[in-house]
DNA sequence: TGAAAAGTTGACTATATAGACAACTATTGA
DNA sequence: TCAATAGTTGTCTATATAGTCAACTTTTCA
């Protein structure tokens, strides 16, 4: 006697490919949570509604959806990133881009804390990636930091700590939510405290390196 | 016919639970490094030279492991910590506090990676620790700093911030360790690279927050 | 309209992993 | 001295996981 299977329903009609979109969302926040090797394709697949079959229809592998997500996130933090301006002044460039930032870690967390986890794991995936253009990049910015301390427009501080600092103090807000939750004994960060956090920090940063 | 089943070379003379804290110290790397879920026990046990058999007769399971590894580092943590003593000066204060931090970040980078993961995958172990002395460790410190803003010692920011901006900038050179060597285009941190990095954020929060 | 392509699905397989276990060796201490 | 205890080790088992597959349904387009 043959078993006929009993399957669950199709579900059509998904616009093209907008199960990829699903899948990749699900993946970015369980990549995000445990890392490349902590992720399971089956969770994934649970939080993204999908079978886990269907992961492998449009991806390679875990490490080829890993890579995908890892793209998808670099494309946002470069497409974010460009609309910043080169003004000439210190004070409104640096004000607008720990602004942009700050906004980056409210507005994508997940984005960052995957970013997170790819660094401290010693970006085994990432490296490559960063090498080229990365490199560029930094040496552009920490030139014009030195014109700047050429011009007395600020302090004579090495502009790569500062740029760390940047980075370190807005991603913390992202990366490093439940600490500030416990610390602070609130439930979540609002808006309004991402814009006070914000203002603190261009506050210091900016007298800190005399820039008005 | 029995086979004689043929060993390696037994391994005696361990003063006792040496080979704990071999196990324990591989723990940290790998969990540092791959998270709870993507540490494996047999990766602990290679790394640490020991038979997997071994850690299961020290330590109850994965969990345990993880626990006693974490325990390890809070209690690192708060020796540290517990040394910085209460000046009045903020000036003086906030100075040894930035070395100390930035020296822990340099002599023990895995275990500021272990809690940085650990905090990024939203503290599921270590929020139960954290809930007691932690708020009220916090709390004091804010208190510190509303006392020298009363007093015009420092500017009006809040004290929140400015612990996050120094816990952040200063736990960025231990865990954002191959973003910096990127960017930096160098291949390791040296002790003299951190006294730099100590002194930028030094002088930038020092200054920043109107302290002198 | 109908065959081919695109997309979905449950079941399956091979492997990796956490943990259990029994057999062993060294150490202790009465 | 010798039995009890502490510590070490290879093997085994149950389960979890990544990835495969063939059967299915819908969509596309000539």
């Amino acid at each position: 006697m043959s078993t006929n299977i009993v399957r669950g329903p199709y579900k059509p009609g998904r616009i093209r490919a907008q199960s990829r979109d699903l899948i990749l969302q699900a993946a970015e926040a369980e990549f995000a949570c445990h890392g490349f090797r902590g992720a399971t394709m089956q969770r994934i697949a649970e939080s993204a509604k999908v079978p886990k079959a269907n992961i492998h229809y449009y991806f390679s592998n875990k490490l080829g959806l890993y890579g995908a997500v890892l793209e998808n996130t670099l494309n946002l933090w470069d497409t974010v990133f460009n609309e910043i301006s080169d003004h000439d002044e210190p004070f409104d460039v640096l004000s607008r881009y720990i602004d942009a930032k700050m906004d980056f870690s409210r507005t994508h967390p997940k984005a960052s804390r995957l970013f997170a986890k790819e660094m401290i794991s010693g970006a085994p995936h990432l490296s490559a990636y960063l090498q080229q253009d990365y490199r560029l990049w930094f040496k552009q910015r920490m030139g014009i930091f030195e014109s700047w301390i050429a011009q007395g427009k600020m302090d004579n501080v090495d502009p790569a700590h500062v740029i760390f600092m940047i980075w370190a103090s807005t991603q913390y807000y992202a990366d490093f939510e439940p600490q500030i939750l416990i610390a602070t004994d609130t439930k979540n960060l609002s808006e309004q405290a991402f814009l006070e956090a914000s203002d603190s920090i261009k506050h210091i940063i900016l007298k800190g390196c005399g820039i008005r």
